[in-house]
Order: C-alpha cells, then structure tokens, then sequence
DNA sequence: CATGAATGAGACTTCATTCAT
DNA sequence: GATGAATGAAGTCTCATTCAT
C-alpha cells in the first residue's frame, strides 16, 4: 500500500529531520509574505522558494500545491484571530459592555495586524472550500459566543427579549467582520482606533438593547 | 456614476448593426450565467462563447477579456441592488423602522435573487479594482443614505447622540451586507425571510437607539 | 452540459473545416514518423508539432496527449494488417497449402513494409492498454480465422485429427507474428523473402498434418 | 555469456561488507516485485527502496539507475529459463517426442511460474537494448538447441527434409515463446497446462516430420 | 553505510488572443 | 460579422540524482 493512504495523506509527508521542518516552516513564512505582497493568485510557486531561498523543486516535498500551503497559512491565521485572550482578562471587565467592548478590540487588534493575510483569505474563500470552512468556523466561533451572551443577558433582563439570539450573533458578528474587512483591508476610512472600536461596541450593545445592570455606570 | 473608471476601457467597438448589437446582449446573458454555474476563475472565454452558440473567436469583437465582461455584468447587478423602489415607496411607511425594514427588505429581496452571482462579484471584487469600486459605490451608496438618516434623527432626537452617524452607517451597512451574504450566498441557515428582516431591522433601530417620536412623519 | 461528454468524446473534437482535417492529418502522419525514427518513450508533442510545422499549441486542438495519437496509428496499423486482401484472390489458389502460403506472405509483406512502426506498437502495447487490445483483437482475427480452416480441413479428412484447433490456431499465429518480428524488426536474421514464407508455411502445413488432398500434388 | 555487454558497467561499486551484500539483494527482491507490480515506467526508484524498507539516498550505493537494477533482475530470469534440467533428464524419455515435450513443459512452466516479471521483460527489452540482448540470448540459446535437434533427426531420416533447420528453429521457438506469453502473461484463454504443453509439442513434432523412427535411443 | 534534504532539467498543458478566410 | 485554426507565453509538476551530515 504505498502511495499516500488518500486524502489526508495527500501531503507529500511530514518533515523527517530537524532540517527539515526548518526548511518547511521557512516555506510558510516566505508562502505568508509572498500571498500578503502579491495576492493568490499572482504568486507563482516558485516565488514562493525563492523568496524562501530554495529550490522550486524543494516546495513540493512539503506541500503539493499553492492551495495547500495557502490553507495553511489561513488556518494559523483563524487559529490566532479565535485564540483566547493571552492574560488576565475577565479581571478587568467592570461591566458588561467592557466585556464587549474587549472582545471588539481584541478582534480588530488582531485583524488590523495582519490586514493584508486577512484580505487574501477573505478572497480565497470564495473558490477554495477548505479555506471557507475555516473562515466560516471563525464565523461560528464568535456567533457561537455571542448567541449564549445575548441569552444570558436576556435571563438576566439585561437585553432586549424581542431580539432573536441567533440572527443577532451572526448579524452583530458580521458586522464586526465586514466593517474590520472595509476599514483595515480596503481603507474605507481612517478611524481612530480607540472611537471606531467603542462605536462599534455602542452599536452592538445597542443593538441587543444591553441595559446598565443596576449598580453600575457606563463610562 | 461614471462606466467603470473609464480609464481606457476601450472595449472593441460598440456594435453598430442591430444584429450585432444582439449578439452582444446575449452573450452577456451566457456571460452571466456562466459564472453563476462555473465562477469566474473556472469560466473560460469559449464557455462562454458556446454557451451563447457562437465560436469564441465572435467574442473579441465585443469584448477584450473575461474581466471586461464581468465587469459588465457586475455593473448591471449593482445597478440592480441600488436601483430605487419601483413603485409608490414613502406611502406606506408608518413610521421610521418601516422605512428602514422596507429598505432592508427590499436589499435582502434583491440579493436572494441574484444570490450565485453577487457571491461571484465578492470574489472577484478581491482582485479586480473595478468590481471592487463598484462594490464600493454600492456600499457608499448605502451608507451615505443611511448617515443621512441617522444625523436627521438625531436632529430630531429620534436617535441615540452617542452614536458616530459616520461609523454607524458603515457598520450597520457591512452588518446587512455580509448578513446577506452569509445567509443567502453561503447558506449559514435557513431563516424565514420576514422573520430575519424584521430582526436585523430591529438590530439596526436598536443600534441607533431609534425613538418612536411622539408625531414623526416621514422627510 | 458543456465540457465533454466523457470517455469517448475525450478527444478536443473533430475539425470543423477541410483545412482542420488536413492539419489534423498532418499531425498523425508526422506522428507515425516521429515514432517510427524516436521511439514512442523519446517522442516529446513538440516533436511531433514541429514535424508537422506547427506549434505544440495546435497539437492539443487535435488529441489530448501522445497516447490518444498513437492510439490512432496504431489503429490504422492494424486495420492495414488485417485488411481484406485487394485482388483476384480464391482465383489463384490451386491448393490449401497455396491458400495458407499466400495469408502468410500477405502478412509477412505487410509487416516489413512497416516494420519501425509494428515494433513500437508492440512495444506500447505492453503499458497501453487500447494499443495492447487492438494488437489481441489482430491476433484474434487471424486466430479465429486459422481455427475455422483447421475444423474444415479435419472435417475433410485434411487434418490431423489430433490436433486442438483452437490452440494450433493460438500457436500457428503466434509462430507467425514473432517470427516475423524477429525477422523484420529484430532482425533476427537476414532471410530470402520468398524462401522463409515457405518455410513457415511448411511448418504449419506440416503442424497441422495438412494432407494433399486426393487429386492434388503440392508443388 | 558475460555480464550484460560489460561495456563501462561500472557499479557504484560491490558491497564490501556482508550487510551491504544483504542490503543490495534486499534491493533486487524489491525491485523485482515492485516491476511486477506497477510495470517498470510506473516504478520509480524511491518506491524501491520503501519496499526494500530503506531511504532512496541508499539505492544509489548499489544501483546506477533503474535500467541497471532491472537489467540484474531480467538476467536472473533469463538464467532462470535457460538453466538446465535439475535432475536425472535423460532417464525418463522414451522417444523424441517425450524429449521435445519435457524441455516445452519445462519451458512453460518456469514461464508461467513468472508471469508477471516476464510481461515486464517483453515491455522493457523494447527500449533496453541490455534487456533486449539478454532475451535474444535466451532466444539463440533455444533456438541453437532447436536446431541441432532438426539436423540430428533429418540426419538420422526422423525428420522431413525439406524442413530448413535454420529457420525451423527460430519459428517454432517464436511459436513457444509466444504463446507462452499469449497464454500466461495476456491471459489469452484458461488451458489445462498438460494438454496445452502436449497440444504445443504435437504441432512441434508434425511441423518438423518428427517420425517414430524404428528403434530410437537418445543421445 | 545510511539518510533524506535539495536541486533543476525537462516535459506537459492550458487558454487567451490573433488573424486569415 | 462570424469562424475556428494557430500560436506561444507561462506555469505546473515529477523524479532521478547529488551531497552534506
């Protein structure tokens, strides 16, 4: 049964050596930075090893494809955009709308350091389905939180009870999403970063028509 | 609304014979349909061409390239989705959330309709600039529309004075727009279509904090 | 339903104008000289294409690969070998033994004048597996052919009786066509024409214990 | 006999040590059932050296390419198929034709015994001229024997005379081999070996005239 | 001896585009 | 206007072979 035991396997094989998974994490670095210079689809295999130093022939030991190393690039991207906050959080949070208002600028703090990737994925998830299915876990994700918030908040009576929690996490999710999208990769406008971050949040929280709990004052 | 940017956008020659000039609406129909079935990556010029039951070589008399021809198309779907209600609009909204549920209503209608190649038009929109500002006409489009509004009810203390009217436009504009696409393009989930409208309009009145004013009547 | 429509319809399509065929002609003439001077292995498209003094571009409007040409000559190969003899034929033929002498010089004279050419189809006929049918379906031909004489002639009291019809017929044509590509294309050795299609004749004769016939003597 | 035609031969160089002589015949065995199992242009050098559970890089300490090992392989069938009888030979034959039917059986049976490595052999001795050479050696060496046999029984007036030995020879082992082929590789039709070897020898015998001779003593 | 990373020659193929008819 | 034959730039990918470790 040689030949690659299908699918999965369809990777030429991990790297055996030390030397090796060097080499190959040298492919993804120098894949990221070329896919952010120069789009997808103009990014030529082999601009991609020599901007890495090597050998076309050298990428397909590693990968068999642009679309393959593409995705896995995306992937490390979603995975750092979805990774849980690195630090003390919920310490800070004195009110539900900080809450909110973290996880948006945590979001586009993150978008906005890696515009470019971002815009690129944003463009190849429309024609390769893998990279999609990330994209639309990273929807899920953040829909997923935001639904069980908007719910507690409701049990609490703390937010609108006319707002349907599902459509509310994907609308307010894609709001988020979209609006990062126009202002960080197309330059839609150049906001402060601290005031488009809280009128978003203002909007959100709005939206789901949060209420100051009790004893607690908005800033 | 310039045609495009009109930079050179020379196309080969508008056709001058009646004959000629049917040829070229049909193979913009096959254009259409084909990167509706195929995307626009996999469609290639003779697809097309066959498709409208001519050789490929009749193309070049009309067009210059695939992009050229997208463009075209994509035109005519822009114009679509930002073409004013067709009928007795102002009549019968109410209120001020009918108005905007008539509006989200009527861009969710529009974009259900065309919803395989308004998924195309976001792909290429990611690489090709022309598709893109016409995207971005669309969104301005809207967006001015919807600042306008939110400044006018604010003015007259309809709307939340918090709320950035500039930022709020574009993201409440993003929030549909990719809403839409999610829904509609990407299949995310199968909402009952007045259900889902009144719910992102109700989002939207939220997120501005709109007022039913004692006595509102309509600009 | 464009792109094909499978299997058969493989091939780009058939030219549409007098002068596609004769290009398409062209190709295959060169094609089978190509072969006959290189080998199918060494043979590269472009070398086809620039013997037929064209580009390789246009190769691939006629036949999708090397294998599909080959196919194409080799076909025609066959067909010649087994084609129905052009003349006065019964007419000539005093005896049985004159009837066999003359099927195997028709074929011996068929396979020296293209002796290149049927040694690379048995060459490719061992990794492709429609030039390898076409090559059973030749060996059939003549085997079913051998075996119906062999049953006559028993029948007739020609023959010996003990011989299996259906294996003589196998192995009689197998003696003939390794013979004749030992002969003709290993050059195995430089025999008289006239003299080895006698000689194999008499073998065969001999194997199947051919008798003259009552009122016959054999030259 | 020599090795191969010798000319600069030259291999890497022989395994000095007894583990590199087991690695080398490890290689062989590999080589040889992976030709069998994917043909010889579908093996590639790497899938050798996984069967033979060790890195490609080690394959070039034994071998210069793939052409060598397989010429080492299809000379091992070659002895194999030439070898003399393993046993008291003479002993059982009673007749001329029980003597011609043993080597026929023998033959056939060592054929069969490796069918597959010998389909290749055909493949590759059409563009190796070492593999070629060494078939054609097995060819002269039946042939030879063949032939001796003719002359002996036309001398001894156990043959017809009009049988030229020569070219008997070389029919009748074309005949063998052949149908060996047809039958064993090709998969022509599903023979009882015994009356197959028996049916193949009566059409040996009658071809050359083979007559019960008096009182006959092998030599 | 063995390993497996690295190389790059060399062929294949696609398809937009041109152009003679 | 329409046709479809012809072109060739441009990129893909394979795998035998080398070589540092």
């Amino acid at each position: 049964m040689p030949r690659s035991t299908q699918i999965i396997d369809a990777q030429p094989e991990a790297p055996r050596s030390r030397k090796g998974a060097a080499t190959r994490a040298r492919l993804v670095d120098s894949a990221k930075e070329e896919f952010e210079a120069t789009g997808f689809l103009e990014t030529r295999i082999s601009d991609i090893a020599t901007r890495a130093g090597m050998s076309h022939g050298t990428f397909y030991h590693y990968f068999d494809s642009k679309e393959q190393i593409f995705r896995e690039v995306a992937e490390g991207q979603e995975a750092l955009l979805t990774a849980p906050d690195d630090g003390d959080e919920s310490a800070a949070d004195a009110t539900e709308f900080d809450r909110i208002l973290r996880a948006n600028r945590r979001y586009l703090e993150r978008y906005r350091a890696n515009g470019r990737i971002m815009g690129v994925i944003e463009e190849v998830s429309r024609y390769d389905s893998f990279v999609n299915e990330a994209r639309m876990r990273r929807q899920k994700h953040f829909a997923e939180r935001a639904e069980a918030s908007v719910r507690r908040l409701q049990a609490e009576g703390a937010a609108d009870l006319e707002i349907d929690p599902e459509i509310a996490a994907v609308a307010l999710g894609s709001m988020i999403a979209r609006f990062a999208e126009l202002w960080l990769v197309e330059g839609w406008a150049d906001y402060d970063f601290d005031h488009a971050a809280e009128q978003v949040t203002k909007l959100w929280a709005n939206a789901i028509g949060l209420r100051k709990p009790p004893a607690r004052r908005r800033r």
